[in-house]
RNA sequence: GCUCCCUUCGUCUAGAGGCCCAGGACAUAGCCCUCUCAAGGCUGUAACACGGGUUCGAAUCCCGUAGGGAGCGCCA
């Protein structure tokens, strides 16, 4: 049998952190199980949805290359089908009018709150009610009033719940809407999802759900409740840390193999491994070793992740990466080898791509400006001297390579009876304004000679003015 | 309140009765490497929520307790 799974988001709220896990999860779980993986946008609550919040989940799953095989399915498109099997429940009595009004509802609610009672639907209109004038009555489904519903969750293994805790639930509002649980129900069935992979929050929904699936007559799919995501501090995820667009992600300059590389082992883990390739990923998941309890989301360890990935992927695939966090701070080149020579420099002295674009501004810009604390200990009194033999060993060099550039330092070194560091300080200062940078051969080499003995140039004219 | 779920280092986790006076990773502290910053290497601090059982033996099984979470909507 092929196995379905299915992305379920309502666009009511950004797609964050756990959205997104749960989307992993199923996704890996069918490219795992070579089956289909479907994306379905759920948006009966017109009220709420928004047409942002429907492209931050396209744009985020496309990111994220969490492709759909198929979808997106738009619930609001279906509701033709919703409606007829509503009346075929309607037709077999396995649904009936409610005309209860929502006041008489509050009211009893009120009272069994006040008995410490669970509040539920008392059964008014179950056995028949003749119709109210004024009143649009709701569809309720006929819940089975005895027995239990056994859910086998791949996750929470057995759970079982008592018919007599579930009441009759509303399937279609008064104005003829049909509601989630109703909607997850016809469309799981009628897309012929096997296994349904999603937040715990929805354990508690599973045996109506099951109740509804079994009077259509539908095959059940297998349940997987996967914990939720909590925030660093251990607190449900909330604004100030994860539970922003996922798109947030990208402008921050993370990798999206990265982000799931670190989504994955939230909650899950493959012995000791901690860093994962997509397809290393695909061949180890198995949504039966996902933990049940919640975790906290922690982006020191994500930050961790994203440099390991950006150190171990192929360069090549990093330069547009590096392309749009450059163009994010107003520079751009389209030097490949400049590029790449970069991101083989960088990448192991910046957590972010954005974090490198940062660090490597002074390859671009026309004049870089010198940072004063750096110059004071670096470019005064015998720095300035220094400087000055480094620019005419510089300018004598036959070929301009980091191996040349780091003989010719060497050498000055020796000759001044100094270490390397008393050498590149200075003309690290001089040339990147700053006196952090990458190794200092390397960074001349991809600079070029010109910029680097106008930079020195520049310097050394400053100084002489102090 | 009722029903359901959860509980190993600060955090993510390994662990499916003896291999565990609990292993790995992030973070953190120290050391090494070193032209800066990193990266890397080594070492350290640090956990089985609590209480009862079962067993020769329990982080692992059972029962309670405590704490956390979810659901109980004409929201999804």
């Amino acid at each position: 049998m092929t196995v379905v799974t299915r992305f379920a988001p309502s666009p009511t709220g950004m797609l964050h952190l756990g959205g997104v896990r749960t989307a992993l999860y199923s996704w890996l779980y069918a490219r795992r199980m070579r089956g289909r993986f479907i994306l379905r946008v759920e948006d009966t609550d017109r009220e709420r949805s928004t047409e942002e919040a429907v492209r931050v989940i396209l744009d985020g799953m496309a990111w994220l290359g969490l492709t759909p095989d198929e979808g997106p399915y738009f619930q609001t498109q279906r509701f033709d089908r919703y409606r007829a099997v509503i009346a075929q429940m309607l037709a077999a009595g396995q649904a009936y009018h409610c005309y209860c009004t929502k006041e008489e509802l509050d009211a009893v609610r009120a009272e069994q709150t006040a008995r410490k009672e669970k509040p539920r639907y008392p059964g008014t209109c179950r056995n028949g009610r003749a119709p109210r004038p004024g009143v649009q009555p709701v569809v309720r489904f006929r819940n089975p009033t005895d027995g239990a519903v056994v859910v086998q969750d791949l996750v929470h293994g057995t759970v079982s719940f008592q018919n007599a805790e579930l009441d009759d639930l509303i399937i279609a509002r008064s104005d003829g809407t049909p509601t989630y649980n109703f909607c997850v129900v016809v469309d799981d069935m009628d897309m012929g999802v096997t296994h349904v992979i999603r937040g715990d929050d929805h354990l508690n929904n599973t045996p109506r759900q099951m109740n509804m699936l079994l009077a259509l007559g539908a095959t059940l799919p297998t349940y997987a409740h996967v914990p939720m995501i909590l925030g660093p501090d251990g607190a449900k995820l909330s604004k100030r840390h994860g539970a922003v667009s996922v798109l947030q992600y990208e402008e921050e300059g993370y990798l999206p193999d990265a982000l799931l590389n670190y989504l994955v082992r939230l909650g899950w883990a493959h012995g000791d491994q901690e860093v994962f390739t997509r397809e290393e990923m695909i061949a180890a998941f198995d949504i039966k070793d996902v933990n049940k309890a919640a975790s906290a989301f922690n982006p020191e360890k994500l930050l961790w992740l994203n440099q390991q990935h950006m150190m171990r992927a192929e360069p090549a695939t990093l330069v547009p990466h590096l392309r749009a966090q450059l163009r994010r701070i107003g520079l751009d080149s389209d030097d490949q080898a400049l590029l790449e020579g970069i991101i083989l420099a960088q990448r192991e002295r910046a957590k972010t791509m954005k974090e490198m674009a940062l660090n490597s501004r002074f390859f671009f810009v026309d004049h870089v400006q010198i940072d004063p604390k750096a110059a004071a200990k670096h470019l005064a009194g015998t720095g300035k001297e220094t400087l000055v033999r480094v620019r005419a060993q510089l300018a004598a060099l036959g070929e301009w390579t980091s191996g040349s550039i780091h003989a010719a330092l060497e050498d000055l070194a020796a000759t001044l009876g100094a270490g390397l560091g008393k050498v590149a300080q200075p003309v690290r200062v001089a040339v990147t304004g700053t006196a952090v940078s990458p190794p200092i051969d390397v960074t001349l080499a991809l600079l070029g000679r010109g910029r680097t003995l106008a930079r020195i140039d520049a310097a050394l004219g400053a100084a002489a003015g102090t």
